[in-house]
DNA sequence: GTCTATATGGGGATAGAC
DNA sequence: GTCTATCCCCATATAGAC
């Protein structure tokens, strides 16, 4: 693998990423992509074998997806662990808002490229999910229904207001990355009838890292 | 405006709107949505002019938006007017699924539909706003961020499992429209740091319409 | 590894017959 | 109001020159 590969293969991801995210896969055109990267049309061809490919290389190479087991220590401790996932859901979100915008997009649709989406986000959910049930039976967590509960502390975590569409709706109060994550346990707490996890979550996230 | 071509317009915005949901705007022919409304190819022009048009009036038909002020008398109290705006979404999300579907996918993309859309939703996105900011004047409410607060309520009410994607990760547990009106009140206002008011949806919304 | 040229198909839209 | 036939464009993908 030279650099003048690597470079141009990179390019081309880059640009599909961009591009996705803006107009989905379905309303962009390997031409454009193309552009986008300066490169030659038939170069997502040669290195991909096509455009369905481009999106799947994507995923790989940009989703930050092994270091879940790294995160295991924490998540013997549910309100910890549900915690972390939601700061690393919205670490992505700063880091990388165009790959959040492409998983959006083609989580409501019905497309061959879901499988890839799902093998990508599914243990993250699944782990969600587990700490979820298990602070439910710890006497931690109040809620009904897990499926539903599982879903309103995704839709609290993902959505972003680097969101074009909401622009003309909000203040443009900049948000620094710890208040969004401080904003949203204090809001996901709550909401799962854990105030004490709420007001615990005020102190311990002041540190730099995790 | 006879009936049967009340009929055939109708039969090409459900289809219409059906495959947008699954497919996306782009993902979808008109050649597809004719096949699917069992109408002639050249009906989309002759009927709207174009594809593009259709995504218009399937908004203008389907979307159920007239009725905002309907419900000022609500708006009046914070809790009672973010609680009406939750059962509503939740409403529309039960009655016509694909709609939301559509709104979700449109609302990542940059793309010329995004007006039409904004139409639509923001009249009740902002009284949304307007609603947090005064319960939260009113020391009901406690949040610092207030765009991200309506994100967190807004992403909260809109997510739903009907949703193919999370299939293989859901119990399969059915929830009745009511159930999910309930947990969501449920988790919002508790998440809004208003454990009283989400106490007291628990018995307000036992009655069977609004 | 990169380019041009081209093959092949499907897209949206419409003219004009019925 | 509905259909067939067709136009023209742009999509993806590749063969083959450099």
């Amino acid at each position: 693998m030279t650099s003048a590969d690597t470079d141009m293969k990179m390019k081309i991801l880059l640009a599909a990423k961009k591009l996705f995210a803006a107009q989905g896969f379905d309303g962009t055109s390997v031409r454009q992509i193309c552009e986008e990267a300066g490169a030659n049309v038939a170069l997502v061809s040669y290195y991909f074998g096509g455009k369905e490919n481009v999106f799947g290389e994507v995923f790989r190479v940009f989703f930050p997806g092994r270091k879940l087991h790294e995160f295991e220590p924490w998540f013997r401790d549910p309100v910890t662990g549900v915690a972390v996932i939601i700061r690393e859901v919205i670490r992505l979100r700063f880091q990388d808002p165009e790959l959040v915008n492409v998983i959006q997009q083609e989580v409501f649709k019905h497309s061959p490229r879901i499988e890839t989406v799902r093998e990508h986000l599914f243990p993250v959910w699944r782990k969600l999910r587990e700490l979820l049930q298990q602070g439910r039976n710890d006497g931690i967590f109040r809620f009904r229904s897990l499926d539903n509960t599982m879903l309103f502390v995704l839709g609290s975590a993902i959505f972003h207001k680097n969101l074009n569409f909401f622009q003309p709706i909000m203040n443009g109060e900049q948000s620094e990355f710890a208040d969004v994550v401080r904003d949203t346990l204090f809001f996901v707490f709550n909401g799962l009838g854990a105030p004490e996890a709420a007001r615990r979550m005020e102190v311990v996230w002041n540190e730099p890292d995790h």
